[in-house]
DNA sequence: AATATTTTACCGAACGTTCGGTTAATAAAA
DNA sequence: TTTTATTAACCGAACGTTCGGTAAAATATT
């Protein structure tokens, strides 16, 4: 068996910034092939389904990234609250690179007009309540609050990404992180 | 002369609504046609600088709505800083339509690539910061502690719009609208 | 060890379609 | 008649996709 001149997981890692950064209808195949090194008809051997089976695997894979290395610290049971929001919002940070680097969730939401894309979208900002409700009430807060404040983190991180970008200062993303951390230490 | 179909206003109304939900890409002539009745060698009549232009136009248009319905009331110096944050807020809403249409600065600082946009993004997104940093002021904050007040209102603008449409629930839109309005009358 | 077969990865070229944009002619009011 | 608004027809380029065939490694056969 010929081997593959790139690896499917660096292969998503090209696509997610395309597709970040330009979302669904912005990037092109031919901007897809560009990244990956390979011939547009290549790019159809490994996605079969071409175009949209491509952003769905790299919204899939960028999922799990969070699950493991945001979701999983989150609720790291042998850690202590404080720790575990601490490093759960390290790995946000690093997932946004510094707020330099769009929300794929956001790119996916305009546009598209693809069906399956909406729930993958609204499945995957669940989890991120789930996991920011789970925090809280380790911090002590009834369901209801907890669920209220992971809310308004999601609102946060969201909105700061988008504020960001709007005045090319990824310093409001940053400062958000730690406005987020003491929405629960100093409250 | 002969008569206009269709008046420039009403054409800008429908191409928002498409740019909206679409993006700048994602958003074709034949469709920016179809909102407007007419063909699409007539949008050209109308726009002789083809989709550019008309997406700059809508943009100006929301600005003027913004800058005449939400600016000035928050800054109308003949009325209370509560009754001008309120009717602000309240603007706000009708802007957004209860959080059930996206933001135009979202749908079009994803991709479109076209740089002038990224300076008007940057220039709206100045406006509203200043706008809610007068209300801080009215409100006898600071005037670092009013304008980090009113990233903080923008960025739950902007996060809510994101998250309401992520989980197809406006009332998150709603809420955030309320929670800004608390955030300067109980603090 | 050498050869033939199979399997997978890749790519050049073209597909039909749609893109944003233009031109030349028509329709309608002043 | 002049002026303006509209449009049918058209354009080159780019879009996502498909297909026939090649390149290269693994496996089976001699």
């Amino acid at each position: 068996m010929r081997p593959q001149k790139i690896e499917e997981q660096e292969m998503l890692n090209g696509f997610a910034k395309l597709f970040k950064e330009k979302g669904y209808e912005g990037t092109s195949l031919a901007e897809l092939a560009v990244v990956t090194g390979l011939k547009k008809a290549s790019l159809y051997h490994r996605f079969p389904k071409g175009k949209e089976e491509m952003a769905k695997a790299v919204l899939l894979s960028i999922n799990e990234w969070v699950e493991k290395h945001v979701f999983n610290t989150l609720t790291n049971p042998s850690l202590s609250p404080e720790e575990r929001l601490k490093n759960g919002l390290q790995s946000i940070q690093k997932l946004y690179d510094d707020g330099n680097t769009p929300c794929l969730l956001q790119a996916f939401s305009v546009q598209s007009g693809i069906e399956v894309f909406h729930q993958l979208i609204n499945d995957s900002m669940s989890d991120w309540v789930d996991a920011f409700t789970n925090i809280g009430l380790a911090f002590d807060l009834s369901q209801s609050a907890a669920k209220e404040k992971a809310t308004q983190v999601l609102i946060a991180i969201q909105g700061s990404l988008i504020v960001s970008r709007g005045f090319n200062n990824p310093n409001i993303f940053i400062n958000s992180l730690t406005n987020i951390e003491a929405m629960y230490t100093q409250e």
